[in-house]
DNA sequence: GAATAAATGTCGTAA
DNA sequence: TTACGACGTTTATTC
């Protein structure tokens, strides 16, 4: 039997070009030959795999999911990783971060691919109902990846700078560990009060409150009794209810609109 | 300038199958014609575009980070919402939820696709250096897709109807696997010798000529001793030095303008 | 491995 | 549109 993929050309690539496609399957192909294709493609080093087709979901884990027969997008990455996309949003239909087995095989005359993972015990199940397309790639060579902005190195400026958080506030320690966790930023006030300030990148949630509550607690146990330890909340924006509770459990809010960069933006002059 | 992609004709391939490949451009194109399919796909209804290639990615936004050179894949969805995949994990490498605004450009000599989005105020700029594929589907209402004017379809029309090549025309294998390669349509003319036909389904590029070359002295080799074979390449145009070089190596050019559709039981209603 | 918190979280829904 | 909470959150880090 002849698979119906090919070996793609060598001329496809360049001396730049690590990036090369390597198979294609067109879309004529029995389920026997898709199942080999991907078992032949599937968790080799560097190779994406790809199945475009009219396909059935099933998932079953932490929860339990079923999609119709429908028109996806199946990608397998090199590391094991499954997802299988619809026509909409960033986040796949599907998916499965980190797979310990993955198998394509025929049942009832279609392909199916399994993907199976232990702790948490999670299965996804693809069955190919008219497979469209299936491609392979290499993915060679990785750019470096920098990531900037973060709330670290908000709290990295914060640290330098805190008196854009309260004049006359200095910074005594960063990430200061309880026993609650980790505290952003440990202060004292222009009074000699401490300051315990938790940091917020996003809008900040109820969540982040108790958060901050705990800390402030925490920091009241460890200093002598009826020493007054206040807890500032810095974030850019805080949702209503995170604002009440904020103000019943007698903590405060300090907005942080901008920040001065420490780095050189990527390209300052895109949004002038 | 001629495109070097081509309309997807409008049969299809089954009820079933709701989403289909539209366009295809292939491995050549300039950064020109790789801005145009992007600008012709991105942001219209039910169209996905992929590109995977050499690309450099940059964020600005909430964030900022930049990527390397590096081989990724870029999906845009209907929807607006485009993501950078490497090799590992399901998360994308770079994304955006939903864009308000995208297009391509040339920008020095290379391709550069950028996604606006307002509210947060975000960016994303994709720098594509060596494109590999670049694909566009179409996606139906109810969520179905399947892919139609690939490369592979060209040929099964064409070995339905190997007479749009050439009257006569007898394809005896598709897909035929020689050593240096695939052979898309193996087939013998009306005086008897054997043809070797190369598909393109954009613009033939010198590659495509010398891989047919490539399987012309793969046949002649496995044929006896002064046996003739014709290589003919098949596709809607050629480079002028691409059809030089066909011309000095005694090859011939077919130029495929448009297919017959294969017709299959389909309603037609489902893209009007 | 469990726990904790960050994330360009994303995504859907009610006001 | 905006606010707000849920998510199979995922991912990284710490204990």
């Amino acid at each position: 039997m002849t698979p119906s993929w090919q070996t793609a050309g060598t001329d496809l690539c360049s001396i730049r070009n690590l990036l090369r496609m390597l198979r294609t399957q067109s879309t004529e192909h029995t389920p026997e030959e898709l199942a080999q294709f991907i078992n032949e493609h599937v968790h080799q080093q560097n190779i994406l795999t790809q199945i475009i087709g009219l396909s059935e979901v099933q998932y079953h884990g932490r929860a339990a999911s079923t999609a119709d027969q429908g028109s996806y997008l199946t990608i397998i990455k090199p590391d094991g990783s499954i997802q299988i996309h619809k026509s909409k949003g960033v986040k796949p239909m599907n998916w499965q971060p980190k797979t310990n087995e993955i198998y394509a095989r025929v049942e009832n005359g279609e392909c199916v691919l399994t993907a199976l993972r232990h702790r948490p015990e999670e299965l996804v199940r693809i069955t190919f109902l008219e497979t469209v397309i299936a491609q392979a790639f290499i993915l060679a060579e990785e750019g470096g990846f920098i990531l900037q902005g973060s709330e670290s190195e908000m709290q990295e400026v914060l640290a330098h700078h805190p008196e854009i958080i309260e004049p006359g506030l200095i910074v005594l320690e960063r990430e200061l560990m309880v026993s609650s966790g980790g505290i952003d930023l440990y202060a004292r006030d222009s009074t000699g009060r401490y300051v315990v300030v938790e940091l917020k990148r996003a809008r900040a949630t109820q969540s982040a409150v108790s958060q901050l509550a705990r800390y402030v607690r925490s920091i009241q146990l460890a200093l002598p009794a009826g020493s007054e330890v206040r807890g500032i909340l810095a974030a850019p924006d805080i949702t209503k209810p995170a604002l009440l509770e904020l103000q019943a459990r007698k903590l405060e809010f300090k907005e942080i609109k901008a920040l001065p960069s420490i780095k050189k933006d990527v390209s300052p002059t895109l949004f002038e």
